[in-house]
DNA sequence: GTATATTTTAATGCATACATAAATAAATGC
DNA sequence: GCATTTATTTATGTATGCATTAAAATATAC
């Protein structure tokens, strides 16, 4: 998830409206409350959340440094839409950096405690498929990969991921139900605790890549497949 | 470089207050006219720009977004310092995401048409060497990296890496006068540009992956040595 | 002299006002 | 009826005002 709130030392206590602003705009652009190719006026956004255009420009700003909008002179914000080959350029990126943090898991020798949450991450995906609780696994696989990142102990990879995957959650909220039931991913992640057990970078690299690629093929075909050109 | 502004379709043709003190804080701060540490009150940087807090106000949650200061709630902006650790991160990040690009512009088959802009760089590389300047190498140095990201066709990518260089920007100023002289840059580039031309992604993955390990490797070394903490 | 409480100062966060210019509507010419 | 010009509307970009509250300064207690 995104916790920009809890990034530093001295925060005031009370969230400011800009913030709120931001948050609230980000949960609404991701859970496709404010759809995809949408506009809206500062003034609309303003009287939404109660307050004065001020915070609210301030917050389309950073959204928009954040890849979710568009701040059109003067069209009021877009919402923007992702194509199959945004999606493309997003899970080339989320590959690559997502290897890396599974490689420099691997390469600081973790031990088996640490590990621990991949492991329960990894535990909650099998059972909620046992469920067939998509959602319950969708939640638990988001939880292992963001496990991942944070143990990778590199602060702006996890700024970096975490931006992407906010551009990508409708999308993958989209083909949850409609792709084919997750097996192998779970054998994935058991494969990959096991080379970050070892120490072996090479091969947890290696394991994630496919991982990754195999998502990013799925997903694509899937987008093509059921037209789902912009989302 | 860092070209926000021509981003889109429709641009204002006269670029607003806001657009104009991001660009102008942001050339300020990797210039080192705003050295890191340093701390502004939002009026006094509106006063040196000769606009409102407003334009101002909304330009430091851009740059803060992108890494280069923090606003602290009473205390003003303070431009942001890089420490060793820092560029540990950030230089992880960008060896990734270049070899990913090199990785593309290998699979993509570029012919040797496209490639020439990257030999054009490298000769200008050579011949700066030869004069011994070290200004024109390091130009001739980002143009090279710049245009293989840009060959390797995807926006974000090149957006984030332009992000994070402007982050190390200044420290890489500094180490450009005190580190040996980088000949076998030169040679590492040349390597990558064969590989890129037999298509070769694995291979062109692992010299570029080599270049820039032995960067990051000197970059921070030089900085320990030097006992620049902060930079 | 140090620690705590109180007062003062002042920087920010936000709302609002207004000029500008884009977009739309109306008017005019043909 | 269509094209071009003019007038009108209105959303934004920017400046400004003000309340809030953190920080600094002062006063008080010990």
């Amino acid at each position: 998830m995104h916790e920009r709130a809890s990034a530093g030392q001295t925060e005031p206590r009370t969230q400011s409206q800009t913030q709120r602003a931001a948050s609230e705009l980000r949960r609404m652009i991701v859970s496709n409350e404010l759809p995809p190719g949408s506009n809206y006026l500062e003034t609309e956004l303003a009287q939404m959340l109660d307050m004065s255009r001020t915070p609210v420009r301030e917050a389309t700003l950073m959204l928009e440094a954040q890849g979710l909008l568009k701040v059109r002179p003067r069209r009021g914000v877009q919402i923007l839409s992702i194509s199959p080959d945004d999606m493309e350029e997003i899970y080339q990126i989320l590959t690559e950096l997502e290897c890396l943090a599974a490689e420099r898991v691997a390469e600081m020798g973790a031990d088996s405690k640490t590990l621990e949450p991949l492991r329960e991450a990894t535990q909650r995906m099998e059972e909620a498929l046992e469920r067939d609780d998509r959602e319950a696994w969708a939640a638990a696989d988001e939880d292992f990969h963001e496990t991942l990142v944070v143990l990778s102990d590199n602060r702006r990879l996890k700024a970096i991921i975490d931006t992407y995957n906010d551009q990508v959650r409708r999308a993958r909220a989209l083909t949850l139900y409609i792709r084919p039931v997750p097996n192998k991913s779970n054998d994935d992640h058991r494969a990959l605790i096991q080379a970050l057990e070892k120490g072996d970078a090479l091969l947890a690299r290696k394991i994630h890549r496919e991982h990754r690629i195999a998502a990013k093929s799925l997903m694509i075909s899937l987008l093509r497949k059921h037209g789902f050109h912009q989302v």
